[in-house]
DNA sequence: ATCGGATGTGGGAGCGTTCCCACCGCTCAC
DNA sequence: GTGAGCGGTGGGAACGCTCCCACATCCGAT
């Protein structure tokens, strides 16, 4: 049906058939002020009749904005869509941005090849500001994009020395309450497997174990301190190698829920009852969390209120690009299991 | 650094620095042909110094297109990020929009009090075609965007009597596939347990077991049919509705791999062997399957392979809106493990 | 010489908006 | 009665691009 889809209405086109100009038009269709009820009424009806939509394209190019804000993630789709940490802070970006009135723009940032297309999107004009996520360490693409006087907010430091406005969980102060609370329950020899150190997420919870450490008159013994990547199985290992070169360990704070629960399954293997031989405390508070066996004491953080904050971040830079941000970090707290 | 972030060049400027005119800067730009080699080096250089980057709302304005479309998801975060069949026929979609020179816009069609604000996004010309995914009953949306003039391609049917253009795996040759199998292994009484009626992909695998039932002289037997939520508890839950009922049941189909997983788990805890006693056999294919005890045998389907097609589909139905594109079935096929 | 056809080129028109200014008709104060 | 002020209105100009037509140039064929 319909065989010929007649061309889109134009704002002329409403405006001569409520009998009105377009000024008038236009006034009542941005929430126009200084509009009388009769034409008002008559603008609306045409609206209706005609099924007019107004054309973005034509605004944006006069107003210079899209009310759309992009969101970048910089990972691959497996991970995109198996860390449940992602699902979170999208229901928050997004939920934010719709209560300011805006539209979230996903784009994946995928193979590397495709960087130029995205680079091209984001810069000719189609969003209002990009919002970042990746925790990848030395990324140009923030830079790039602020060349192009887009404001950006990136979400999850890549390494210290950001530049841009950026909104990250407060590692050290979690890692700190993980590792004080270890100290609390009398744990002696407190180890750690760390993430990698090229991440903030990594290096910066272990200087929050160190820090714990100290506070209570410790110090790091190279002997407790093991590297993973993130991944379930770096956990076991690290768990394993901790094992064997000081079998008297009896607490181990994980820089990650995931590694966390490798842990857990070498010390089972190993015959080592959690949490009575050997305390394990991870980070993230992810769902799997709380279905290990035992139930994982971790450190809490909302991804979803880091969405909100990195939109609300965002709306300040584009309302006001000069101001010199901070970067904005949000607390953690401890949520005690049975693991420890 | 750069307080004063000057406005960007136009197109005029690089032509007036370039010293030619705008026409053949346009030519330059957009893979011109007919441009001398002088002129196009000139305008090369300009642009190159200027940091000129084309304003796509312009451009859009006049051409009427944008080379970008649109993914809508209308699912919960949650079932986005926790189905590994949305990475895979993302990535497809993806790189088939790549290789098509198009920017993949993903839109999340949450609330659905969100939903005027994702309309609204769509009809005003941000995008030259729409992909939809839902599996999803009811859902008006295909039709609105369609009403706008906008071409949709919907990926998985929620009914059987959609109306525009579709691309869904062939659900009724996949459960015969695994019916027919089970026969083949002098399995004699093959239950199921279904997913929901009123989805696509609920009531058409029923369909193929119930015809390849028919192929091999037999007949559905109502004690044999349970039916689930496509969620893992439901496929245990039916598992021991059907133990219960019919304690000589020695196979069982299961709609998709999640409820495979239940019906698994039940059996285990039954204490009956797969597949020894009890064959299992999914449909999906889907990480999981691999690495569950003992290894899924399941009807493959490639979400990736799924993407690709319904961006090709989308894109013939952008270049010829009028033919009457009948909807696409993928094949599948069955992957044998040790469950069977 | 003259012409016809490539090959390049410049720039006017127009895409559909918003912005803004000029202007209209009233009312109210003086 | 005059003028200031206000609610309301119409439409020109501009946003930055592509399209297309007119035109200028140069070549080889007649």
């Amino acid at each position: 049906m319909n065989r010929t889809p007649r061309p889109r209405p134009t704002l002329e086109e409403v405006a001569a058939r409520a009998g009105v100009g377009r000024g008038t038009a236009s006034r009542v269709i941005n929430g126009g002020e200084k509009v009388s009820e009769r034409a008002r009424q008559a603008v609306e009806d045409a609206i209706a009749e005609l099924g007019y939509v107004p054309n973005a394209n034509a605004r944006a190019l006069v107003t210079r904005r899209t009310d759309a804000v992009a969101l970048v993630i910089a990972e691959s789709e497996e991970r995109v869509f198996g860390e449940p940490f992602f699902a979170g802070i999208i229901r928050g970006i997004g939920a934010a941005l719709g209560d300011a009135g805006r539209q979230l723009v996903l784009l994946l940032a995928q193979a590397s090849e495709r960087r130029g297309a995205l680079d091209e999107y984001l810069t000719r004009q189609h969003v209002d500001g990009v919002l970042l996520l990746s925790l990848h360490d030395d990324d140009e693409l923030p830079d790039r994009i602020r060349a192009h006087g887009l404001p950006v907010v990136v979400g999850g430091r890549a390494n210290e020395n950001v530049t841009s406005g950026f909104v990250d969980v407060d590692n050290v102060q979690g890692a700190g309450l993980a590792v004080a609370h270890l100290v609390d329950r009398g744990r002696a020899r407190i180890a750690t497997i760390a993430g990698p150190a090229d991440m903030v997420a990594g290096s910066s919870r272990f200087q929050g174990y160190a820090a714990a450490l100290a506070a209570a008159g410790r110090e790091v013994d190279e002997r407790l301190v093991e590297r993973g990547d993130f991944g379930q199985e770096s956990g076991a290992a690290a768990m394993r190698a901790l094992l064997d070169r000081e079998p008297a360990v009896d607490a181990v704070f994980c820089a990650n829920d995931l590694m966390a629960l490798g842990a857990l399954q070498t010390l089972r293997e190993a015959g080592r009852q959690v949490p009575e031989e050997v305390a394990v405390v991870g980070f993230e508070d992810a769902p799997v969390a709380l279905s290990a066996h035992p139930p994982l004491t971790t450190v809490h953080q909302s991804p979803e209120q880091m969405g909100r904050e990195m939109v609300a971040l965002l709306l300040e830079t584009m309302t006001d690009p000069e101001a010199d941000r901070p970067g904005r970090m949000l607390p953690t707290y401890l949520v005690v299991r049975d693991s420890s």
